[in-house]
DNA sequence: GCAAGTAGCGAAATCGTTTTCGGATTGTCC
DNA sequence: GGACAATCCGAAAACGATTTCGCTACTTGC
């Protein structure tokens, strides 16, 4: 119903490939006639139907992003990285888009790809499973993996340093005299959260402490994720006089629960975060925290889909960008 | 390069019409070939070009949703209104695509409708402009706005009740005998704000009490917006008792910033938020609020722009949803 | 056994672009 | 003036599906 290509042709009685070429500025198109096609079009309010032009070019320039709402720190976190993956992918003259997954239905991110909506896909952490990622190298579908290390050279994935911020983190609470330090971590089994307990197991040993396993507790994705552990960590006969969270979210439940029992922070326990969500000014102090390049992850992501675009051949990267901790109150 | 139909038909030995006509249920197709044709699409993954399929169709029973991250509020919000959405979505055979916009091009929207990308789309409060509703009115292109009242018969909106749910705070709060309340509106000038605001005049009204100027304050969409009026409200002589947050992220600043003045919340200041936002239970105590339908409101914009989908003559429809108090300690 | 109906399949048009190729008109050069 | 190049345009194939129509071969009924 919308004006098409045929339309302008009919009223400038040209044929539509002259049009065609006029709009995609071929040379052989005298000068007159490109302006009228142009005027034409602007005038008709013309825009080319995505789905006749991405038919025979066998691309779509749309490049997805699978998201799956149910989890609070999977919004947060993408709205940190969305800027950057979004002026990146117009910088390549693509657009992003964002799919909303159902929970348990991994195909249809493979259905998408296959069907040909998207030129590649970008798998954000939580929500994947090996038999997506081995499909996807099956069919030799361009994909970057954002937030994750997957041991496996064949996959692109662009992930902060996760054991680097943790020792930043440790660095500047040993610094600060701390000497029982808690730390939470996720329950999942990732190499992030490998990276995260071996960080701070290497600071403790390099500080010459010993490591008690009543200071590690374990928090769960969901919201309110970081009371019930702080609770059990308060209960102690020698209670933490440092939290260490697995993320900023966590760390926010973490700073509450100490204030409501009367306890200041920093003064009486130090809190840190990890991610630098927009999350860490919800609380006063503000969360001291691990700035993970939000931004810059999101740009990278995005190029590296677009590197396997235009060149198929290119080898696979993994990459970890550096973090920063950033003091802002709370430890 | 994925399998298309013509591959599954070379390799059976038969024609794309017959491939196609067993694949989509046709019933001149005998159940033996219909069976091979099934299996061999299973066997080689086969997905439909979506480009191929929406092009003499003219559909692509996609709805699309314009997303501006740079506001945190957006999120937020988006994250609760999406699950609704997208279940609705699905029931009626519809994918919902979240575009993400850069800021400051409106025209990005007009041209994905143009181009036939979505059937629909969803414009989401804070990023239209009246030019872009009246193209798409031009245009005859089915959309919905979500969040806010748009005065014009022509357009379908789905709003939450701002008046009622602020005669709702109002009166718990003038029940608990509070009778300096302070009032915190947004900057623009929207029927949403002003619907807020009408609804504690009147309560004041109905309660005989005047308003005073100095309890209206100004709060910005940007983070940390409730900090400074806070702090205007403290320094006044006769400081308010209680105040109303214009939404949930501004309680949250508002809470922190009297916390941290050693107030407390509720017995020294209540404090009330608006939209039932993730963001309320990131508090101590919890925020209470006038919790929007979120999901239903999802539902709801959904199922009006499929209704314009399946019958282009529909009438518009604005509509109002009820929402209700939630107490949960801050008020 | 013959007309009529039915089941199963394929041919071909269609959607709106892009892109290659060839044709027509003009101009240029010797 | 004739060969050749340059300029501008249109014809037509292609992308991969859907869908209508027609054809064949078989069944059914009398």
């Amino acid at each position: 119903m919308p004006t098409s290509l045929t339309d302008i042709a009919r009223q400038l009685e040209l044929s539509p490939s002259t049009v065609s070429k006029a709009l995609n500025g071929y040379r052989d198109v005298s000068s007159d006639t490109r302006e009228l096609v142009l005027r034409a079009a602007l005038e008709l309010g013309y825009q080319p139907s995505s789905a006749a032009r991405d038919l025979p070019r066998g691309r779509t320039d749309r490049i997805g992003l699978f998201l799956n709402t149910a989890l609070e720190y999977v919004v947060d976190y993408l709205s940190g990285i969305i800027p950057g993956a979004v002026r990146c992918s117009q910088a390549c003259g693509k657009r992003l888009l964002i799919y909303t997954l159902t929970d348990n239905d991994p195909d249809q991110l493979l259905q998408v790809c296959r069907a040909g909506e998207i030129d590649g896909v970008i798998l954000f952490s939580t929500h994947y499973d090996s038999h997506t990622i081995e499909t996807l190298l099956e069919d030799n579908f361009p994909f970057v993996v954002m937030g994750r290390h997957i041991p496996d050279e064949r996959v692109s994935c662009v992930v902060p340093d996760y054991y680097d911020g943790t020792r930043q983190i440790m660095d500047h609470l040993l610094g600060q005299g701390h000497r029982r330090i808690a730390f939470m971590t996720r329950p999942e089994l990732t190499t992030a959260n490998e990276a995260r307990l071996q960080g701070y197991l290497d600071a403790l040993a390099a500080a010459d402490l010993a490591s008690d396993g009543q200071l590690i507790v374990e928090t769960r994705l969901e919201a309110d994720s970081g009371v019930a552990p702080t609770r059990q960590l308060l209960v102690l006969a020698s209670p933490p006089t440092a939290i260490v969270a697995a993320h900023d979210l966590v760390a926010v439940d973490v700073i509450n629960t100490l204030q409501a029992a009367g306890l200041r922070v920093p003064q009486d326990v130090a809190v840190t975060g990890f991610d630098g969500l927009r999350a860490g000014f919800r609380t006063l102090p503000h969360i001291s925290t691990v700035q993970q390049p939000l931004e810059r992850i999101g740009e990278r992501v995005v190029e590296l889909v677009n590197r396997q675009l235009n060149d198929p051949a290119a080898l696979p990267v993994q990459e970890t960008l550096p973090v920063q901790l950033v003091l802002r109150g709370s430890a």
